[in-house]
RNA sequence: UCCUCGGUAGCUCAAUCGGCAGAGCGGGUGGCUGUUAACCACUAGGCUGGGGGUUCAAGUCCCUCCCGAGGAGCCA
């Protein structure tokens, strides 16, 4: 007998067949019941009939939501199907039974629930679809820097320096050596790297110790960075448009049917191709006083700030040069503007915000270093990163890139923590 | 850490001015041969987050603690 995945159902019409899957749902109608299966593939409806089944019908009837079930039966096209195939049940085999009913019902339920049972709201048709969302996301930025030339890197978890500020850090005993702290970004290895390699990009989890509760932060998050040697803030931001079109772009595409099911509409996902906007902070700034922000110069972009900018474009937009008191330590003094910084943030439209921080780095040394003790930080801790700028330093740029936060625009989400298969929260580590 | 809102059945929520604790879903029992969060009938299910106070009377008012959500700060 073939055993066979939902997806492929349509090649097997008039067939039969045999389905692996879970009860998804169920409905009965005294001699006929619906058994919706859910094998990981797609979703299928199964047709039990009492007269075919005999014996086993009462219990199949009856049987607990999200028990797993070997089906046997006739492939028949039905548009009253999801997917358009139904399996006409000739024989069915109980996997395992639910022991207990199915926390997760029909019908809605809070976000304190569900995150509680993030472990079984994962079945669910939603989540599934904003999983898929991801991999497909995933794929597609790994896809455009190897396309592009970028070798990866993986950056440690474990680091002694820190590209932000030590308050925001978790750290770890590390044996004999004292404090180690978890990976903020892998930035400062990237360039490194871009000696060897040239261009470099890694990814992975990042941690970051903030007591952040908003619909925006997670405590652990996945970030993707691109460093890339003689890259300049100008060849910096080309490069973020394109690859922020390109995986924008691609995982609209393919997963098409996902972002409907999440009722996205994608039409304003479709206009984010290059030239993106660009300001400056003055910029920002002026306008945002001109809608009535008291925003100060020399502070940064509060959520409504960013929410006010966004909402005035129909693309991604940028933030450029911000004063250097603001920025981390490692971003490139303005040639003209000493109290700027050459850094640009990318805000996502429709209300999305910051989804990439990105500058040129500081290639000279003795400004490297001033800009180190100015920030408090251990030049001794730092001898390797100043390394790189004493054998054969250029000028260079990256930028990093928020999985969660550009998942969530794609997807139209309202919170994060959906785009993550298990969320960790200030208030949350548990499942 | 701060601000705002919330905590009532397994889940989502009602409960008027302080006056008998309610519904839908889910569970159980029965019915139904084409259902789409199926439907119909019956049924069980409660220390109203914990503690203290005011009152003839508290889910409701006051104090306090715990838990959660949204936001601020900070950031991707």
């Amino acid at each position: 007998m073939t055993e066979c995945y939902i997806k492929d159902l349509p090649r097997h019409a008039g067939k039969e067949v045999v389905l692996k899957g879970w009860v998804s749902n169920r409905r009965s109608s005294g001699k006929v019941s619906f058994l919706l299966i859910r094998d990981g593939s797609g979703l299928c409806q199964a047709i039990a009939e009492r007269e075919v089944l005999g014996d086993i019908y009462q219990e199949v009837k009856k049987i607990p939501l999200e028990s797993s079930l070997e089906v046997q039966g006739t492939v028949v096209e039905e548009s009253r199907s999801p997917g358009g195939y139904e399996l006409h049940v000739t024989r069915v085999e109980i996997i395992h039974k639910s022991q207990e009913e199915f926390p997760i019902g029909k019908k809605e339920h809070g976000p304190d629930f569900l995150l509680n049972n993030r472990h079984l709201w994962l079945r669910s048709s939603r989540q599934i679809a904003i999983m898929r969302v991801r991999d497909t996301l995933v794929r597609h930025i790994r896809e455009y820097f190897h396309k592009n030339d970028f070798t990866l890197i993986d950056s440690p978890i474990f680091t002694t320096t820190c590209g932000e500020d030590t308050s925001s850090l978790f750290s770890v005993d590390y044996f004999d050596l004292g404090k180690a702290f978890l990976s903020q970004t892998g930035q400062l290895y990237l360039e490194a790297a871009i000696f060897g390699l040239g261009k470099v990009y890694c990814f992975g989890p990042t941690f970051r110790a903030e007591r952040s509760k908003t619909r925006r932060h997670l405590i652990e998050f996945w970030m993707v960075e691109a460093e890339a040697a003689f890259y300049d803030h100008d060849r910096n931001l080309a490069l973020q448009e394109d690859f922020v079109s390109y995986i924008v772009q691609n995982t609209i595409a393919e997963r098409a049917e996902e972002l409907a099911s999440l009722g996205r509409d994608i039409e304003p996902l479709k206009k984010v191709v290059p030239p993106f906007y660009r300001i400056s902070y003055d910029e920002a700034l002026t306008i945002l006083k001109e809608k009535g922000s008291d925003i100060e110069w020399g502070t940064d972009l509060g959520g409504d700030d960013e929410t006010l900018i966004t909402s005035l474009y129909d693309k991604p937009v940028f933030i450029e040069n911000y004063p250097r008191k603001v920025k981390a330590f490692y971003m490139k003094q303005h040639p003209d503007k000493p109290d700027y910084v050459k850094c640009a943030d990318l805000l996502a439209p429709e209300g999305y915000g910051e989804i990439i921080g990105g500058s040129e780095r500081e290639d000279d040394y003795d400004k490297l270093l001033q800009a180190i003790r100015e920030n408090n930080l251990d030049p001794e801790r730092y001898g390797w990163y100043l390394d790189l700028r004493k054998y054969g330093s250029v000028p260079h740029s990256g930028f990093g890139l928020g999985i969660e936060r550009t998942l969530s625009w794609i997807c139209g989400l309202k919170h994060v923590r959906e785009t993550i298969p298990f969320p960790r929260m200030i208030y949350r580590a548990y499942p």
